[in-house]
DNA sequence: AAGTTAGATCAACTTAGGTTGATGGGTCGT
DNA sequence: ACGACCCATCAACCTAAGTTGATCTAACTT
């Protein structure tokens, strides 16, 4: 029988990541507006009338793109009053990184030869 | 004036990777044939038709996303007679990972508060 | 030299993804 | 309650990316 874990405890240390779960990851942070977005929440939580003005984008494209990386897991939301913030979620970065860990570990054996 | 370095001793310590370039290869990765191919590759280098053989794809398909992986640094190949070898460039996962790490690095300062 | 095989490349098509301006739903100030 | 503000969402458009089948090149085979 496997043991009970609340959500917090799974959160502490992040399970590993399948092969699909890590694609919506990449496919959120492959795009350059996306990182900058990340880049300025690297500086931690912010409010998104706060980063339209930094990164001078229109509200609807920054919308748009804040949604693309929350679906993903890589930002959480909080509201207070009539705004929003969001903060980069360190958790959905690690596992990244594990899961790539995981790709490079075991590959540098030869190929077979093919004929 | 600066050191003289061959690639061979550049590529030993990987560098940091810029935001372009951390992009290039997020992209690359973020498609779901192309995640099966490295896959493949984690198991070590293989032959072209060793590969569409195991993934069951097209010929012309399996180049266009073999170059994708080449272009952004992902892979390197090999030809030998007639038959190409791809494997995977374990450095530019490492580097990705690192950029990654140092995404994550400092994203837990509070938000000012916004009005 | 002619034929065969491995794989790259190309052009036409299809699909997915980003952009833009407009609309709408909460929340606050008065 | 009304207007102002923050932000999400929508539809129409535009661009980028993946697919397909055909063609091309280079390297072996006989």
């Amino acid at each position: 029988m496997g043991v009970m874990r609340s959500p917090l405890q799974l959160a502490r240390q992040p399970a590993p990541l399948q092969a699909e779960q890590a694609r919506q990851l990449l496919k959120a942070l492959a795009d350059p507006l996306r990182l900058r977005v990340l880049e300025a929440l690297g500086g931690g939580e912010r409010c998104v009338c706060d980063l339209t003005a930094e990164l001078g984008l229109g509200q609807s494209k920054l919308s748009f793109h804040l949604k693309v990386l929350k679906d993903s897991g890589l930002l959480e939301d909080r509201q207070q009053g009539r705004w929003m913030y969001y903060s980069l979620r360190v958790e959905a970065i690690e596992q990244l990184r594990g899961w790539l860990g995981d790709l490079g570990a075991q590959c540098t054996k030869p190929a077979a030869i093919c004929p």
